[in-house]
DNA sequence: GTATATCTGTGCGGTAGCGTACAGATGTTT
DNA sequence: AAACATCTGTACGCTACCGCACAGATATAC
């Protein structure tokens, strides 16, 4: 039996109107999206664009000698493969799934037909993607200005914003490579928050204890976004 | 006299069809940006987009402290105010005049009129925002992994394909905003290119005097977002 | 239950960049 | 020409983070 109506858990694809539902549905793919995959390579055209649903994917930027960053993070509020839209049909960026789930896709040509339709689609998708330029723009000056310490924080809360429960399945390695620092400043960080009861850390899985302490420890690069993000995305477009 | 084709010096307005440029021409308003000038405001809706010539604006993240970064620098290639064609109206960044010098500007309603027409003009402004997002992007993880001697020469190439000529007038300390660093650190990176004979600093005005020689002792970054630039906005737009 | 792989904690020397302070250089104004 | 504002160079101690090395802890497989 199917889920009645499952794709809501998606906030664009929840936000659209009755004609451009009756369109898209019969295409939409659901799909699990396993922890570490790839949906998108630096420079190749992806198939599809994926609406998250409980899953976390996260768009990093490598660089040369394997060192990377993470760019931005996108959940059930958004879309992967904004360039399939935005008309660049590749991006130098990778987006790699940062935390397994669920996401329905929908198929590049049909993604560009519907937004092409200059309907309720394309606003919605074109605020999102004001929404993750924003992430990117703060992304960068926390990167400049900030301790590790407060962008742990950042992640941590960014991150949970995106899926239900308050457990990240995650190893520091990974944490380290997602923020573009030593593993072992994750570890130095993340003991420092066990320490003063935030978290609970144990191999590969954090639970978040105390939300509102991290939220006070937090830079304001944090609130920056998700201000933007609520503004953007949780009000119908007006045009 | 007016200059027959003045426009075209910017490249989003070069590459207008005939109906799109007898539509916005008329409303094409010539203005001088000074240096230091602010565009536009964190949060506040701007009049107009804004289409440089030969000046350059630089998108600013400030904090709350005071201390900023620069995120992306806009020249003819491209123009200032993209939140309001994207559906936000305002951002949370500044963009501030780095190179005085002229630009067309446009009133805002005018701009989304002509952009939800979804022409020619949409789609060289949606492949501009992507450029725009890889600049960002890149910026983040340059700002993570790079040194202050690298991110200068970045800044110094990206500043002068945006200009005629090979001279900025800079001082250390706007260029260390920019970079959001000492200045101490961008009087002793440009001190190292001064003794290696790349550039001529003189109180306020650098002067690129080997070109090749920055293109030699850049990051990556500089490179992977020239690539990106041309690849999205050199070509005509393809659907 | 034991072996194994992986993940986490800790220590240590090295360094890039910070904050601060101040001196010298260079345009500009009068 | 002298006075001034501003911009540039240098120095010094400090801290955060890096790279490296390795030991201990914990899940999983057999």
């Amino acid at each position: 039996m199917l889920a009645p109506h499952d794709f809501q858990k998606n906030s664009l694809l929840g936000s659209l109107e009755e004609d451009e539902l009756s369109r898209l549905l019969p295409d939409l793919e659901k799909v699990t999206l396993t922890l570490g995959e790839s949906l998108s390579e630096s420079g190749k055209v992806m198939s599809h664009v994926y609406f998250p649903l409980d899953s976390i994917v996260s768009l990093l930027c490598v660089m040369e000698n394997g060192a990377s960053t993470e760019i931005a993070v996108v959940g059930y509020e958004g879309v992967v493969g904004v360039s399939l839209f935005m008309g660049g049909e590749t991006t130098p960026s990778r987006a790699i799934v940062q935390s397994a789930g669920e996401a329905y896709r929908l198929k590049g040509r049909l993604m560009k037909n519907e937004f092409y339709r200059a309907g309720a689609m394309q606003r919605m998708l074109l605020r999102y993607t004001q929404a993750l330029l924003t992430q990117m723009a703060q992304t960068a000056v926390c990167n400049r200005h900030h301790s590790v310490d407060q962008q742990l924080c950042r992640w941590l809360l960014l991150s949970l914003d995106r899926i239900p429960g308050n457990q990240l399945k995650m190893t520091q390695e990974l944490i380290a490579n997602m923020l573009g620092v030593r593993r072992e400043g994750v570890t130095e960080s993340a003991g420092k928050l066990q320490k003063s009861g935030l978290i609970d850390y144990r191999r590969g899985r954090i639970t978040v204890t105390d939300r509102q302490g991290l939220e006070e420890r937090v830079c304001e690069c944090y609130e920056v976004v998700k201000r933007e993000y609520d503004r953007l995305l949780e009000h119908e477009a007006v045009m």
